[in-house]
DNA sequence: CGCTGATGTCATACG
DNA sequence: GACGTATGACATCAG
């Protein structure tokens, strides 16, 4: 198929080629080298269309070009080669753009996260400077409570034996450690005393 | 001289 | 099956 072709064409070419392409098997080259190339061919095979008319005429154009010039093997597997080649160089003309457009995209997206997790980092420290200042608050709170509350007998309660609790109603109790809120309620609501409500 | 980006070409897959 | 398109891989060239 196209290789075949492509090789026999480049391989017939090797003696008279080397002046303008390096006779590998893999031909590439700049534009305008390779449409002079092929347009030379096609004066040598005295096909009577341009490389531009080969590659930029639509299919039913180009098909009645060939309907009206009786083409031989050769010069038809030279145009279809080059038709075949003027198109593929659009194709990745338009394949290398569109990858550009997505690299393009991507990049804005990587741009976009990390302005993201900068601003994630700030509300975190920011979250974390405004607990410090509620566990201040609250141990200042601690100090004022027990330092204003007394039991029944007058004494002060040791910071080290209970435990300042607020329960859902905004109340808020001193209670013995290792006795959970619930539990002390239901002791103080059974015994109907609110002990030491604040 | 070697590196790199741009470009053309080929092979291949797919529609 | 022929044809056009998309894309990876390779080659070549210019800067």
């Amino acid at each position: 198929m196209a290789s075949a072709s492509s090789s026999s064409y480049f391989g017939s070419e090797n003696g008279d080629s080397s002046s303008f392409m390096l006779n590998t098997q893999n031909e590439a080259g700049k534009e305008k080298r390779s449409i002079c190339r092929d347009e030379l061919r096609c004066k040598e095979l005295e096909i009577p269309f341009t490389v531009s008319m080969i590659t930029n005429y639509p299919v039913e154009e180009f098909n009645s070009l060939l309907r009206q010039h009786r083409l031989n093997e050769e010069q038809l597997t030279l145009v279809k080669d080059i038709r075949r080649r003027g198109k593929n160089k659009v194709a990745a003309q338009n394949c290398r753009k569109k990858k550009m457009n997505e690299l393009t995209g991507l990049e804005a997206e990587i741009n976009d996260l990390k302005r993201k997790r900068g601003e994630l980092i700030r509300d975190k420290d920011e979250l974390k400077r405004s607990k410090l200042h509620l566990r201040k608050q609250l141990d200042q709170t601690y100090i004022e409570v027990f330092n204003s509350v007394r039991d029944n007998l007058g004494r002060p309660y040791d910071p080290r034996y209970y435990t300042l609790h607020i329960s859902d109603d905004g109340d808020a109790h001193i209670i013995p450690n290792k006795v959970i809120l619930s539990q002390w309620l239901a002791i103080t609501t059974l015994l109907n005393y609110h002990h030491h409500t604040v």
